[in-house]
RNA sequence: GGACCUGUAGCUCAGUUGGAUAGAGCACUUGCCUCCUAAGCAAGGGGUCGCAGGUGAGUUUCUCUGCGAAUUCGAGUCCUGCCAGGUCCGCCA
């Protein structure tokens, strides 16, 4: 719709300014709906400043029957919506275009079975979710991919910690397994510790049956208690991998890369040799014959595509590893994958408390669990006030609502390329900036809806309020498509709190029910409903039906 | 030391392809519920956009046999250098 607008001013505009491209004009703009600097190019060209040149052309101007005027103002051309004429077709359904089904997964999450999930996870798991929304909505198919590491150093390590302490079964168990991890580091120096956890790896590695029982308890019991939160959180997988099932594979591919000459061996082990492509060189076999994550990842990388039949394949895994997926994709170059072109990394900074880093080791965190029984226990509190007659279960359904879409919210909103200070007192806050103010937006569009019969549309006069709703209706294909490009969420929400705030302005100036205009503003509330629920699908934030 | 990311109001952050007078939220001050939900609206103060320089006789990139093409009126936005913070450069994940 944008862009034929802006055809529409092309063709009146050429024959004064033979040079106009789309790329003059400006939408949004501070000043008039659209603006035009093709004076500035032009009138640099023929030594005329901008504004005596816009001056003179302004009165030989066509300007289409969709505009209702153009103004010059400090050698700008800036162009007026005819509001009236454009109305009825701003306001038609949205329409995705350029479906592109193509079959991607998405691999986030990925936590470790020695951590329960702080809220550092909550990034990978609420970007990968919102991104995962965001694809299919562009019609891909995706198929969404939990990666437990279930067989690493840290698992090892977290064996030990179960031969020296009791679970005692009184927290949930993946916190009580923190709980000992952050002991076990806190109690044992880490030569030992190291020593030890090596010599666990081997034989787990090597399905010796020594320590299987310890370790299928602890990776068991934690994955239970990852599913119990994202389960309260609404997030769904659609395949888990294991990371003990790609070691034996990725020694496989280890060896071929030896044979192949891409590797050597160094004092036993096998190192990838990625210097002379500017990589850092890795370890892929330790001496002892034992794997890394890089190891199976490649394998497990392959066995996507194989086994998925996968046009693309993306990971939500945060910045920290960008030397690893710089390794893991050159690695798969070298072997000769063609699809690895179709590869992306998605990176996202640290979530950083009061400054510095979360750790499991030093039990410097915030875990998911508690934030939500916090955020759920503010819901409660506060749909009480509002809603006294409700019953117990309803409210804290709605409470769940509220209180999660707030904390996804929060986390979402801010670019993922920055690392997020995060602030627990903040992250439930329901006012300003935040998830329940657009669900809270969308409750009153249905407030209004419900007390009203659809007529017919009848647009009479328009006001700056209902202007300002139009223009911003306008504005949603333009972000739909770059948060697709991107694959930022932040701008999803970034554009979702303009429009709830134009909405709210709306609201408090303009009464819907009842007026002159009702067939209009009716509309103009049901748009704003639509888009902001497809917003907030996009983020994977429910919306409850009473606030 | 090298690679990547970040630096905008007291705090947390937006800022489109370079575009006009740099914007929110929080916090603080003050108004507004007989009226579609006050989780809202209106008004107010608050800024060296880390610092410095550059952007058509130049530099960089692309393309070609050579010719050539792109890039400037305007920088928070592009380029270079410096400063500060973060992450990584483990036989961790």
């Amino acid at each position: 719709m944008l862009q034929k607008l802006i055809q529409k001013l092309i063709k009146g505009l050429k024959k004064e300014f033979p040079e106009i491209e789309k790329e003059n004009f400006q939408f949004p703009s501070r000043f008039g709906d659209i603006s035009c600097n093709i004076c500035f190019v032009e009138g640099k060209k023929k030594g005329i400043t901008p504004k005596e040149l816009a001056l003179k052309k302004i009165k030989k101007i066509e300007i289409p029957s969709e505009f209702e005027k153009v103004e010059e103002r400090n050698g700008y051309l800036n162009f007026y919506f005819n509001y009236k004429k454009i109305g009825k077709e701003i306001l038609k359904n949205f329409k995705n275009k350029e479906k592109t089904k193509k079959r991607i997964m998405v691999e986030f999450s990925n936590p470790n079975p020695c951590k329960a999930m702080h809220i550092g996870h909550a990034r990978t798991t609420f970007l990968g979710d919102s991104i995962s929304r965001i694809l299919k909505f562009q019609g891909n198919e995706i198929i969404r991919a939990n990666y437990y590491n279930d067989m690493g150093k840290q698992v090892a390590k977290m064996v030990f910690a179960m031969q020296k302490y009791k679970i005692e079964n009184k927290k949930k168990i993946d916190h009580e397994l923190a709980d000992i991890y952050a002991k076990l580091h806190k109690e044992i120096d880490e030569e030992t510790l190291n020593k030890k956890s090596q010599e666990i790896l081997y034989e787990l590695e090597n399905k010796t049956g020594k320590f299987e029982s310890e370790w299928k308890f602890v990776v068991q019991n934690a994955i239970k208690g990852f599913e119990e939160t994202y389960k309260n959180l609404g997030i769904k997988f659609d395949v888990c991998f294991y990371e003990n099932e790609f070691k034996e594979e990725g020694k496989k591919i280890a060896l071929k890369l030896l044979k192949k000459g891409f590797a050597f061996k160094h004092e036993n082990s096998i190192v990838i040799n990625l210097e002379k492509y500017g990589i850092p060189n890795t370890v892929l076999v330790r001496s002892d014959g034992t794997t890394l994550y890089l190891t199976s990842d490649l394998a497990l990388t392959i066995y996507k595509f194989e086994k998925f039949n996968l046009a693309s394949s993306i990971w939500v895994v945060g910045s920290e590893q960008n030397l690893h997926f710089r390794q893991l994709f050159k690695i798969l170059e070298l072997l000769g994958y063609k699809w690895i072109t179709n590869c992306k990394h998605i990176s996202y900074g640290i979530v950083t408390l009061r400054g510095s880093k979360m750790s499991s080791r030093s039990g410097e965190y915030i875990l998911i669990d508690d934030l939500i029984d916090e955020v759920v226990e503010k819901g409660i509190e506060e749909v009480k006030k509002r809603n006294p007659d409700l019953s117990e279960r309803e409210i804290k359904k709605i409470a769940k609502k509220i209180g999660i879409g707030a904390l996804k919210y929060d986390i979402l909103k801010t670019d993922r390329d920055r690392n997020e200070e995060f602030n627990p007192n903040k992250a439930i806050k329901f006012e300003g900036n935040t998830g329940p103010y657009i669900q809270y937006t969308v409750v009153r569009c249905n407030s209004i809806l419900k007390n009203i019969k659809e007529k017919d549309l009848e647009i009479g006069k328009i006001n700056k309020f209902e202007k300002e709703l139009l223009k911003k209706f306008l504005e949603f294909p333009i972000v739909i498509e770059k948060s697709r490009e991107k694959l930022k969420p932040n701008l999803i929400c970034n554009y979702a709190f303009e429009l709830a705030t134009i909405f709210s302005k709306f609201y408090e100036n303009c009464k819907v029910i009842g007026s002159e205009n009702e067939s209009f503003r009716a509309k103009l509330v049901k748009k704003t409903k639509e888009i902001l629920e497809i917003c907030l699908y996009l983020l994977g934030i429910e919306i409850p039906e009473k606030m």
